[in-house]
Parts: C-alpha cells; structure tokens; sequence
DNA sequence: CGTCAGATTGAGCAGCTTCAACGTATGTGG
DNA sequence: CCACATACGTTGAAGCTGCTCAATCTGACG
C-alpha cells in the first residue's frame, strides 16, 4: 500500500528513496477511528501527529452557543495536525466524519526529521503552507463570494485536491458530507445550502446522490466560483 | 535597531546567539515601500522573502469584478511573504497600507538555514503555522461571528499582537487603515463598518480618532468577540 | 479657497436566517 | 415483519442583517 502522502509530496517536488523510506518508517502504528469521533480533541497536547489514509476529516471550532465553524475538509494523504508538532496546544478539533483509518507518527520522529533531512523538512513545510493558502482561499471566498459561487469553488478545490492523490473517478468524487456539515463548512445554514445546491443541480452544473458528487460542467463551475487553482501548488519545482 | 522578528520568534522560544546573529546575518537589504505600493505582486515569483520592520501591509487577492478580501494584516515582525521561498508563485499580492521598511532575505539565504540550522527553522516554519491559525480564527470569525463581534474579535488580535513585539502603548495601539480597508478585512461594506463602529463607541468598547485606537473595556470586548487568545502561541516552549 | 479622501447618514432592498412542518430512507427492537 | 425511532433532506413563510446607492459632512492640504 503506497503511503498518499508520498503521492502528494510527490505532486510539488521529486523524493529521494531515501526520503520515502524515511516517510514510511515514520509511522508508529495504523489506528482506526469511527465516524463522529474525534481523531484530535481542542485543548489537547498530544505527542504525535496524525496522518490521513482513508476517510474524511473536518478541523472545526465551535463556540459556547453551540454554533460550529469547520475550518478544512481533509482527505487521504492530509496530514491533519502536523502543525502540531510546533504548535503544541490544539485550539481546535479534528472530527473524522467518515471512518478514518489514520497513521500516527510521534513528534519525536518529525524532529529527528527536521534534524537529518532538511530537503524533506521543506516539504513537510510546504505541506502545511498550502494548508495555509488553502485558508487564504476560504476567506476570499466567504468575504467576497455568493453563497453559489463559494459552494462552487468548495467544490471544485475539493475535485482537484482529491484527483491529486488519485482519489477522483473520472467526473465523480466522494463527498461524504451532510447538508448541516456543508453549511458548518461555507458558513451558512442547512436550509440555505440546500436550496443552493437545488439551484445548482437545475443549471446543470452537479449530480449529487448519496455520496456521489458528479461534475457535469467544470468549465462553467470554476467560472461559478471564481476558482483559479494556483494555490494548490499542484506543479513540480525545485524545493 | 533590534530586528522585531528576534522579539517575536522570542516569544515562541529561546534563541541562541548563533541564531539570532544567523537572522541578522540573513538580510540583504532594507527597503522603503511608500504607502498603497504593493511590497509583492500577485502572480510573481521571487527569490528573496520581505520582513516587515516597521509599518502595515496587507495580505489581498482581488476578483475580476473588483472586489477585493484583505486576508491578512501584518505589522513589525511579521515574514510578509516567507512560504513563497516554498510556495514559489505568489497567489496574492502584499500591500503596504502605510509607508513600511522592509528588510530583504534572500531565498538562497534561507535555505541555507533549513540545512544547517534545525532548531532555527523549526522557528520559521512556527511562524508561518501561527499565520494559518490566525487564517483559521478569521475563518470561524467571519463564518459564525456577526459583524460586531467580528470586528470586537479582530481588534482583540491586532493588540496582542501589536503588544507581543513591543508596539502597544498602554491601551493604545495605531490602527492606520481606512474604514474601506477594515471592510475589505472582515467582508463587510464600509456603510456598515462605519455603523458597527459607532455602535462600539457608544457602547464604551473603543476609542478611535485618527490612527489611535484604545481599548476602553478590554474584558467587554473579549467577550463580545468571543476572543480567546490559544492560537497565537504565545507561551515559550521548547520546539 | 477649492479639492479630495475619508467618514457619516438615510432609504430601500436582497440574501440569507430562523422557525416549523413535512417527506423519505434506513435501521432496530419486539 | 411490523411499529417506531432516527437522521437527513425539502419546503414555506416571515424577518433580520448587512448591502447598495446616493447624498452630505469633515478635515487636511496645496
């Protein structure tokens, strides 16, 4: 089984065998954690960091009155709290919204990485800087876009990121989300996206049924959303 | 003269004196840029990364119709630009909304710390994951907050962080941006940046005339922005 | 004194939320 | 295998938050 991180990495800049081998030996053990449960809990300090194989996870935050804000959808080769590492105190969750099946790697190992490999550090590095861009991104799309154009670049950025790591079948991906996730997601409510995805489906743009999400006009979907994929550094470079 | 990011760096963890001369070591050059000049344009490719030593600039992708989101605000001590030595392509253009001196590092330089100084680009890569969190809390902001509340939790930040490098004077910190400018900040118009505005001066929360802001109620107005400070890591830690 | 950028105000309206009901599929215990 | 529960999606109506457009005010500056 190919580590998808490997894959990812590989889409910014070529690895070394070496490096590979070293991003395999990293994992300490294969966990599996359920739909609904937390693989990260806010407030934590934990020790090791975690690495997405399969499944679904959200980064989220919620307030005292209940409201909840999800702040990254996260999918197979994701290293969802690598940061962590020098960040130390969690200020938010990691909720797997799928079963997940998570490999887990100790802070530990990572420093020794940082010490021993600085080329593979960089894109460690740059792994959590396009997690950065891809922020950036949101807030665009949330300051300045419509509830439709946002819906439409949310889905768009998710089809590249997932066709990247080789998880796209032809038009279709998986999206395994709830109408109220997809609205903790773009910051609007569970009737609100519902009627912007009917709206959606009427134009032609999507098919979604069950958890089959069917592209059926890209051209006019990144033209929707505004979507410019740049920010995904989706291009082999010197690193 | 200090360099700020030594100060802000400090604040994460200790420095060696090797380290801190490495970093004084590593820039090139200081620059001025005069206010409403851009420091890097959207699109480039630089081989040097800019440090902001004095004045504001601004984080902004601009959309076809005009419509611009700022995505971040950066003071003294803050890398404006440090993941595109990474990133490679900038996705968003660097404005400096006030006259800013800006001392240049070159690309070749810093790599150069990632093969010989872990410890140091553990730091750099801290600072850059301190930005994501900061894009993290704006997202939540601006996804769950109302505006009032946005603009509460946005003020709150911009004073620790003022304050973490030395730059609040008491309660009073500048805040040199138009009322356009703070709009394009939060996602708001300017009508209605204005009226959230009056609204918090009437109701004791601030002061604002001309570029001084003061934080009249401080424990009011954490709790009217729902502001907690976790994730700007500001607690000394080994990294 | 005129000009200009920025702040302020008013009026009308659109986009999105809230609340509440109902529909539909899937699962579960008796 | 039915009765019921549960989770999720869909629909309608009413209302609020924040936007747009447009005018006016203010202070700084040449």
């Amino acid at each position: 089984m190919i580590n998808p991180l490997v894959l990812k990495l590989e889409r910014h800049d070529r690895l070394s065998d070496d490096e590979k081998r070293v991003l395999e030996g990293a994992i300490s053990r294969v966990r599996v954690v359920e739909a609904d449960e937390d693989i990260v809990h806010e407030g934590e300090r934990p020790s090791e960091s975690n690495l997405l194989l399969d499944g679904y996870a959200a980064r989220y935050k919620i307030f005292s009155n209940g409201r909840r804000q999800i702040t990254a959808i996260h999918v197979a080769g994701d290293f969802v709290d690598l940061h962590n590492f020098l960040v130390k105190t969690m200020d938010h969750g990691v909720l797997a919204l799928t079963p997940c099946r998570v490999a887990v790697v100790p802070h530990a190992t990572i420093e020794k990485i940082t010490n021993e490999h600085p080329h593979l550090t960089r894109l460690l590095w740059l792994n959590t800087l396009v997690d950065g861009a891809i922020h950036r991104e949101w807030l665009t799309a949330m300051g300045r876009l419509s509830a439709t154009a946002h819906m439409a670049h949310f889905i768009c950025e998710l089809f590249l990121r997932l066709k990247a790591v080789g998880r796209a079948d032809g038009d279709t991906i998986q999206l395994p989300l709830t109408q109220a996730e997809l609205g903790d997601t773009l910051g609007l409510s569970t009737v609100h996206v519902n009627r912007v995805l009917q709206e959606m489906r009427k134009e032609g743009l999507i098919r979604w049924q069950g958890d089959a999400l069917t592209v059926l006009d890209w051209k006019r979907l990144t033209s929707v959303g505004e979507f410019t994929p740049t920010y995904l550094s989706l291009q082999l470079e010197d690193r």
